[in-house]
DNA sequence: TTCTAATGTAAGCAGTGTAAACATTAATGT
DNA sequence: ACATTAATGTTTACACTGCTTACATTAGAA
């Protein structure tokens, strides 16, 4: 006897489009096959949701929170090179193995992070996360971290889109599934270790 | 008196579709109004693209046309650092400007680029491009130019990235519209030369 | 207990991608 | 020159989508 009122339908709607989205693409998701997937009426989302794209917010956010923990690392004490190198690797596995969720935080599904101020709010903390490790790397100015941190950020960023274009499997040691369009991606995917050595020593170390 | 037979049908679509995308985003596109548009029935672009994304592989493989003379650079004679950054400036200036396109390039709605074989053919050409800008720069080995190619392309991918989400307008001198996240984005987006210049200094030199 | 706001449902609109059956014409082979 | 075939166009229709509007139920505040 299940009643007229779900009780946390707004929860459910939203573990359910992470999950979806993430197995098949948000461009796969549809608010009625939601709707349907907790028993509701294909209606019901909308009192929740104002459009799909706030159900794609919530997602991203949800995105952002686990990227901040995957990438969060202890800065009560100074932060080492090391540590600087394997934030980068958690970085760019979580944008492998969570790729279509990371569109939704990337892409432009969500037009205006404005307009969404928790997933705003989990954006910027994603950011701070990433921006305080720096700023115990070294007694630095502002501006030197901040140029540290958006050069970091864009190279393993910019990573994450190339790797996936080059057609390469994530999980797993990397393999060449076809030899696509920057292929030589590849090598570098198979020492990403060595290689984010090399690139961050260049910006960590002047 | 207009004849059955459009005779021009496929490159108008194209054309058009290209407008379209980059205008509105691709996902505005509806493949009725674009036949609407070029006054043919709304099943007649099917004799001509078997589905979306095969149109969308069109519009893309225009986007990396046209990429290609944007970043082009002589290669006949020795290549200098400074053509690089300009060719790092020109990327960047083109992801921005043609944000809308840059993401059919780069992103998912065409999902494996081997099933179109002009994309893949005009994908690649791109990156060569890029590569043989490199390999005229230093007496480097293939895995050096292969490195120091997939670092800066990954640089200026990540870059163009971060600055969109970065709320940050691309003609004119570059404005903060709003402060989201990874606000200080903007601090490299008004120093976008010095800041290359520091970067693929880092990249050239050693 | 009553009233109201929150949350659910039912029905329906306008728009989508695309499949199937058919019409017209350009190209081709004899 | 003419018949045949392949290319290219149209019509109709199906299943699906986001979202709106009007109405039903119920939880919580007065």
């Amino acid at each position: 006897m299940k009643s007229y009122h779900h009780g946390n339908l707004k929860q459910e709607l939203i573990d359910c489009a992470c999950k979806l989205c993430e197995r098949d693409g948000y461009t796969k998701l549809s608010i009625r096959t939601l709707a349907k997937e907790s028993g509701v009426s294909q209606t019901a989302p909308y009192r929740h949701f104002e459009t799909k794209e706030a159900l794609y917010a919530s997602v991203a956010q949800d995105g952002f929170n686990k990227l901040s923990k995957a990438i969060h690392v202890n800065v009560d004490k100074k932060v080492t090179k090391k540590q600087i190198i394997d934030m980068a690797i958690k970085y760019i596995e979580f944008g492998l193995k969570n790729a279509n969720t990371y569109d939704l935080m990337f892409g432009t599904a969500v037009g205006n992070f404005a307009e969404y101020p928790e997933l705003l709010e989990s954006a910027n903390s994603s950011y701070e996360n990433f921006r305080s490790s720096f700023s115990q790397l070294a007694n630095d100015s502002d501006e030197v971290i901040a140029f540290k941190c958006i050069t970091l950020w864009s190279m393993v960023h910019g990573l994450v889109g190339i790797l996936r274009k080059a057609q390469v499997v994530a999980d797993e040691p990397m393999i060449n599934l076809e030899a696509g369009p920057m292929s030589s991606a590849i090598l570098i995917a198979g020492n990403l270790e060595d290689h984010l050595d090399k690139v961050i020593s260049g910006i960590v170390e002047n």
